[in-house]
RNA sequence: CGGGGCGUGGCGCAGCCUGGUAGCGCACUUGCAUGGGGUGCAAGGGGUCGCGAGUUCGAAUCCCGCCGCCCCGACCA
């Protein structure tokens, strides 16, 4: 490839409106360009990125045993009805009519196309099992699209449907998916995670989450320091306290806590350890109606855990709270006739200080069982916290942020049974059939690996992932007939060897070409220049080195194949 | 959806408070010079100031409405 019969469009400021550093990147480097909100066009520069990751992900997946095919983009909404998943989908879920007023939807994932494939064509338990995929642009109405490539509305997405005659069968599968993506990620050149995780309005029993480590991401992850335990953060449970709960010494006392509405400026005005502090966290459940939530002062409310317990619920708003217990938030704890959900660390308290239900006040030295009835039942509400024991038992917990890019579920019957996707069984009967799901998110792994990837001079890409893996940057391409016959020759050698090389020959200043090259992350860099052909030698440099060093001309080829493995 | 902020050539911004012929840097075009880290000089092209309605002799600027974008948003009781 030839710089001039290529599109560099680099930038030297990034548009105001990107925030995270992979997103401004991919604006600078002109990877991306902005459509609408969360919507982007891939630049030819970027795209070569994107395709790399296409390929590696769609080579493993083959050799995985999966098969490709492509299913449309436009679905009718029938049959997320059928499936039962069309209310739960919600707003997120991009509907519209065509001229015969009949509902579509725009495909944000394909379990009911693929399941009404599959219970069309797929009859006997010969044919299982089965695992189909296609790469393909996905359309999700995010509340929020942000951080450019990252959470896009449309996004490119790798997405496998898997098809058994028993859970046995499944669970095989799962775990071939579990080892392809560990690859998959490993070729790519990234550090990632898999962590448990919940399965989300996907639904199904097992699940694994893939992610990319970084600081900027959107998941907290759990992970043991000892032990081999990794979950997201939703997910993770936090064991009950190892001790008991201790028996009371303090009388209960109403202090006075005037403006003091915060856990932790309560407790810094009386002077005791937030962790001698209840909060109480007022919902509404939609089945039953008002009730608290209590946490230890410094631990968060985990929402997915606390569903799980109580149901549907919503936050209390100011008069909700006010109608219950006769006090405005801020002062607000437990009180007897209101249902009662306590963590299990705040189950173990004893002599603790929670609000008073009076404006103005908190008490301290309360105790469940002599000032308060013991709470009506006892849960894991909150999200761990570094330090916490690790639930396999093995030493402790720490926690890192990640970016999510792939997600494995075992869906089991969720969708089979739904939408009657049946087998005959090797003894003539009808059977359901088991599914698991297997996803990628390819736009955002782009994303990810910039994220991981880049420092003040822009993007540093695995060779696996960069637009090209090699730059020929000549100097005075125009002016000097040596070194155009060097760069050309070099150029073709290069191609020959199977290099995804590029020649700058836009004959650009020296340092504008260095510069784009480097914002772009190209991983490798040849110079081409009067002063090292005089001594037979051109300048290499790697993106992540510090200075160029110099090799024999007659060398260069050997050197790169080298370089790249081949 | 709620709160905040912002919309001025392709990009980054100033001008708005205090109304009076739209400006800067980058990018682009042309010429000359330059040629190993975003080169210099000179001359150019490009904007109905997000849209609409108002106030005014006169609106980028003031008022109202709409649209778009960005940030924050359970709780922290």
């Amino acid at each position: 490839m030839r710089a001039s019969q290529f599109f560099i469009a680099t930038l030297k400021e990034a548009p105001s409106d990107a925030e995270v550093v992979s997103h401004k990147l991919m604006m600078r480097a002109g990877y991306i360009r902005r459509l609408a909100g969360g919507i982007y066009t891939w630049m030819p520069i970027g795209l070569r990125a994107l395709r790399k990751v296409e390929a590696i992900v769609r080579e493993e997946m083959n050799r995985a045993g999966a098969i490709e095919l492509q299913m449309p983009v436009v679905q009718p909404f029938e049959l997320w009805e059928e499936s039962g998943r069309g209310p739960g989908y919600g707003p997120e879920l991009l509907r519209f009519k065509d001229r015969h007023e009949r509902d579509f939807v725009l495909g944000p994932t394909h379990e009911e196309i693929i399941t009404d494939i599959v219970r069309r064509e797929v009859k006997s338990y010969r044919q299982l099992p089965r695992h189909f995929y296609q790469v393909q642009m996905k359309f999700r109405d995010e509340i929020r699209p942000r951080f450019g490539v990252m959470r896009g509305r449309e996004f490119l997405m790798k997405d496998g449907y898997s098809f058994h005659t028993s859970f046995e069968d499944l669970q095989r599968e799962y775990k071939n998916m579990y080892d392809t993506y560990s690859r998959i990620f490993t070729r790519l050149g990234l550090k990632f995670r898999a962590v448990a995780a919940d399965t989300g309005s996907i639904g199904g029993t097992g699940s694994h989450e893939f992610h990319v480590l970084a600081d900027s991401g959107e998941d907290a992850l759990a992970y043991g320091i000892d032990s081999d335990f990794a979950a997201n953060v939703e997910l993770a449970e936090a064991l009950a306290p190892a001790v008991p709960r201790a028996a009371a010494t303090q009388s209960m006392n109403k202090v006075a806590t005037p403006g003091k509405t915060k856990c932790e400026d309560v407790a810094a005005f009386l002077n005791i350890s937030i962790e001698k502090m209840v909060k109480a966290v007022a919902v509404v459940r939609e089945e039953a109606g008002f009730a608290l939530l209590l946490l230890r002062g410094d631990h968060e409310l985990n929402e997915i855990k606390a569903e799980k317990i109580v149901g549907k619920f919503r936050f209390a708003n100011d008069k909700e709270i006010i109608d219950a217990l006769g006090c405005k938030p801020g002062y607000i704890g437990p009180k007897t006739g209101v249902a009662i959900f306590a963590d299990r660390t705040v189950a173990a308290m004893s002599d603790f200080t929670c609000g008073a239900n009076e404006e103005g006040f908190h008490v301290s030295g309360v105790n469940f069982g002599r000032d308060l009835d013991e709470p009506q039942q006892v849960a894991d509400l909150r999200n761990v916290v570094a330090g916490d024991p690790s639930p396999d038992g093995k030493g402790k917990l720490d926690l890192c942020r990640g970016i999510e890019v792939g997600h494995i579920f075992q869906l089991r019957t969720k969708y089979s049974q739904a939408l009657k996707c049946e087998f005959l069984n090797d003894q003539g009967k009808q059977q359901v059939m088991e599914m698991g799901c297997y996803g990628i998110g390819v736009s955002r792994i782009v994303g990810a690996a910039i994220e991981q990837g880049n420092d003040d001079r822009g993007i540093v890409l695995p060779a696996a992932i960069a637009p090209f893996e090699l730059v020929i940057v000549p100097m005075g391409y125009a002016k000097s007939a040596e070194v155009k016959a060097a760069a050309d020759t070099l150029l073709v050698e290069l191609q020959a060897a199977g290099v995804d090389v590029i020649l700058d020959d836009r004959d650009e200043r020296p340092g504008s070409m260095f510069a784009d090259w480097e914002l772009i992350g190209v991983p490798h860099r040849l110079v081409v220049g009067d002063r090292g052909l005089r001594e037979g030698k051109i300048e290499y440099k790697a993106r992540t080195d510090a200075e160029a060093s110099m090799i024999d001309a007659a060398a260069v080829v050997t050197h790169v194949r080298e370089l790249l493995k081949r």
